[in-house]
DNA sequence: ATTTTAGTGAACAGATTGTTCAATAACGTA
DNA sequence: TACGTTATTGAACAATCTGTTCACTAAAAT
């Protein structure tokens, strides 16, 4: 890809996570993200159709990245998918997620957050049926296996959003800890 | 309140419904809410300040509609605060749901339905912290209170979110299971 | 019957959107 | 280096949308 176009997607895509972390998305106007990014009206829409699609692709680049780092990371990952336990791709994720990866945790923290918890929903539960032989083991008999799927993406999500919301104080081994505690939740005095 | 102002208001939220189960909040501009609710501009700036308000008293009033009838119901409701079984508060939540009452099943399914999973979500918690020794008594001791609240508030949104994606095909008797078996999951065979 | 309040419709400035175009600058390649 | 190709620019543009104003009419409350 032409150097011109990389380096005019990467100012666009900085201004606009730039906005989306002090401002709504309705109120951000393309006139404030060109601005930003010191672009040209005509570039901003030769790159996207509207602000809607900028917004998609932005969300595609991110997570995509983030699980198809983890899927086809080759060496780097492998381990995580060959280890037995479940719950080793999840306690990744938060790591992934302490480092700040790029700088996903202000667009999950920020007042538009629905937008993105969404894609990482959506991306966890492809990564969840990939992975299912070894959740469907802990699936109650009863529940439908799509039920299950949601609930333990909806359950990591909601757990990232909580440590997030409380300041990140807890290590991802903790979040991880909670995470299985909710999914598998027993009594222990009993 | 004035017989025309609440005949004004309700056309407002009527058309706004009616438009938000056609396309996406972000697509509905205020002309095509006043043409369809039939109302004059100034009338409608009359009553809400932007498009934005609009959306948020429309959540109110559908949410706190359903919670507070459920909560100062007195006769109807007060049933199942007197129950000790913590499910029926849900499986009734259920109920009215599947009677769709105030048509906000529409709202749940659309395309914006992140917005009012939002609202649902954080109602259901202020219920569940004052209801909280029921629930409480499920916790696993290890996880922190606000931790587990959000856990069931999520949970239950999500249960409804899947029941109502998947068709309703099931009872409230059903998901209502479905829901409990997520939350205390037990593998029967062990 | 009178006063108060709500709705009307048109008109308005200001902002935003998405497009166009000719001119310029940067790119990749031979 | 010189070349043709491609991206960016800035300005200008019509079309749309927003939120406000105002004089007028209709409905409500007293």
């Amino acid at each position: 890809m032409d150097r011109r176009q990389k380096k005019t997607r990467e100012a666009i895509f900085n201004a606009f996570c730039d906005l989306l972390s002090k401002k709504h998305y309705n109120q951000i106007t393309v006139g404030e993200i060109i601005e930003r990014a010191d672009v040209g009206r005509a570039t901003f829409y030769a790159h996207f159709e509207t602000k809607d699609f900028l917004l998609k692709e932005l969300c595609e680049e991110l997570f995509c990245h983030i699980f198809d780092a983890m899927e086809e990371g080759g060496e780097r990952h492998k381990h995580i998918f060959e280890c037995n336990a479940p719950s080793s791709v999840f306690l990744h994720l938060l790591q992934h997620l302490q480092r700040n990866d790029r700088n996903i945790l202000h667009l999950l923290i920020c007042e538009n957050n629905e937008l993105f918890l969404k894609y990482f929903k959506d991306n966890l539960k492809l990564l969840i049926q990939k992975q299912l032989p070894r959740f469907s083991e802990k699936k109650p008999s009863a529940l439908p296996e799509s039920f299950w799927i949601n609930h333990i993406s909806a359950t990591f999500v909601e757990s990232v959003r909580w440590w997030i919301e409380n300041g990140m104080k807890e290590s991802p081994e903790t979040i991880s800890e909670y995470f299985l505690l909710a999914i598998i939740s027993r009594k222990e005095s009993q």
